[in-house]
DNA sequence: TTATTGGCTGTAAGCCTTTACAGTATTTCC
DNA sequence: GGAAATACTGTAAAGGCTTACAGCCAATAA
């Protein structure tokens, strides 16, 4: 194994000119930085890394933490996050939840304890009271998206005015029956989107005089089969079925759409079905949704958490808490028309 | 920072007796170890990853590399070995070359270079002649999923096998019209899937004396609307149409399945699909399929990857060739039925 | 009783860098 | 030409752990 040494000794220099060249500090002249790099290319030389973490105390490592890696809002947003990390230099160590809680403390207590990471990107993760803590002490810059942290940086849409957003874009369609089909949280530990949204929705409602009925109601798995399933019940009732439905996810307006034409309805003409995410089907499916740019957020997290840890400004590595609220955007395809009296 | 040499005063003991006792390893009286743990609990002290490093060579870290993670094979795949990395007691350093080709490079000559993994993990990768030779020399123990590796252990499903299985399935249902979508590659260093698949396909319509139609073969991204479209127009063709198509993946088959439907045809009745994958909505549309497990390979490549590097036997460390053929499953549903003369 | 063994324990070297500091060569300015 | 500044360069300490080796003591054997 080639190391520091040997390069020295080809290049005819010492080790600390060398280590000075191939790290682009200043102090070294043309001739020998010249003849450093020339040597650790011909050697195949790569610094070990975790020398370089022990004598510098950096790591060079982002922690990313997702509840679940095969969904395609974590998928996505992950995908986003890692290739702004690597494209800033920087490695990165995921972590999934999924696999059980137990191994969650396991991932808080040792893997940023042991100084593998230089920070913390959580995805759509309440952190609790003592992870937090833990976090704050060893100062550790940590970012989160979906949700605000308390004392922590974060980025999210906000979710009330994402389900005022699409409920008002139905009302404006002239909808006065507007169903809602909310997502289930799939773990405890998540941020209260579902919730939100339905907050949001319930406001669009008053704000035009509306009536809310318990049964334009219903929670489904952010799946396509748990909105196709919620769908049916919704619509399938004789008589007072709604003209449109918001759906909390657009994997859930899918499932909704399959559900309508299934019954017979056409959409849009008897059901409007409207969205929140920007999936890639949602084009396919001619859904119309508040687009939140999932995989932008990856990346805007991600370089946010690298600034930070970058400018050397000691006042940027405390976590004070804020919260960045990430723009949506309505995207009008074909699943939502203006209602039709039949 | 609270290290080594807090705990040993805090218990009483040196350094190396904390070493020893923290790590599990023998001639440590009972007391002392009792007492180290006890000091380390209360003063929360974790070992510094990179000085353990150093000291001991070993990172206790496998390396993933992916092309995508934003796609369900992926992060199906992704997910099973994370989970599994982790119950080992690994970190997974995440690489995904989706962000371009140009990381590649550098994610080859300097993360595994570097000593950060013990381990690499590919996922459906090809791998070119330097990177295989780079990581030969290193004596990093390299598997991949999806396709044989040369010089390398590998663990794929034997796509020919799974072609011809699908394809038999329909022909066993006494279809003789027997269209395929095949899917296209999304990079161009994976494995040829596509094609062996096709090949499979080929087969066994040579083996049933059936004549194979070029109008009856299409590609298609492997996604839904990938497949909605390539089924459009081969069922849209008002004669000679297929009354069967094998789907290269399960989400070109639901594409399938939904353009037969649009069509006016009815599945199973007017037409069978079936695909190969074994994605969690395959239940949901009723899809035959054949099941690959795709988590399961994940966490048995993992598996295989760590009792390699943990069973000190030198002779398991030197790469060699191993092909391990994983089981498939053909799983029926409603989608396939017995041909209908109609 | 003494000699041997075996179980524990501690000291200190080693893992591979980075970087403070001191030292040398070169340039610049009177 | 000499002094002072500048531009490099090298030596060696430090970073936090593991572990070889030597030392100690109590237990066992003779």
């Amino acid at each position: 194994m080639v190391g520091i040494i040997e390069v020295a000794q080809h290049a005819g220099v010492s080790t600390a000119t060398v280590s000075r060249a191939l790290n682009g500090k200043a102090n070294v002249s043309a001739r020998a930085r010249e003849r450093v790099l020339k040597s650790a290319q011909e050697l195949g030389y790569v610094a070990s890394s975790s020398a370089y973490t022990l004598a510098t105390g950096k790591a060079k490592n982002i922690g990313v933490v997702v509840p679940f890696i095969d969904r395609w809002f974590f998928s996505t947003i992950l995908e986003g996050a890692v290739n702004a990390i690597v494209n800033r230099g920087y490695d990165v160590t995921l972590y999934s939840l999924s696999g059980g809680n137990e191994n969650r403390n396991r991932i808080f207590d040792e893997l940023v304890l042991r100084k593998r990471v230089d920070g913390v990107l959580t995805i759509a993760l309440r952190l609790s009271e003592s992870e937090l803590k833990k976090l704050a002490e060893l100062e550790k810059p940590i970012i989160g998206i979906g949700g605000p942290i308390p004392g922590a940086r974060s980025i999210s849409i906000d979710d009330e005015g994402a389900g005022r957003l699409a409920t008002a874009h139905l009302i404006s369609l002239g909808h006065t029956k507007i169903g809602m089909i909310s997502g289930s949280p799939v773990t405890q530990m998540e941020f209260h989107q579902p919730y939100l949204r339905m907050t949001g929705y319930h406001e669009a409602l008053l704000d035009a005089n509306l009536d809310f009925h318990p049964q334009w109601m219903a929670e489904a798995t952010f799946t396509i089969d748990g909105g196709y399933h919620a769908a049916k019940q919704m619509l399938g009732k004789p008589q007072n079925a709604p003209t449109a439905i918001f759906c909390a996810g657009d994997e859930i307006a899918f499932g909704a759409i399959q559900a309508a034409r299934d019954l017979g309805l056409r959409v849009p003409q008897d059901i409007s079905v409207v969205g929140i995410d920007g999936h890639p089907l949602a084009e396919f499916y001619g859904l119309s949704t508040v687009d939140q740019k999932v995989m932008n957020q990856g990346a805007k997290a991600a370089d946010t958490l690298i600034d930070n840890l970058e400018s050397g400004d000691k006042k940027d590595l405390k976590n004070f808490e804020q919260l960045t609220i990430w723009p949506i955007d309505l995207v009008v395809r074909s699943s939502t028309a203006r209602r039709t009296d039949s």
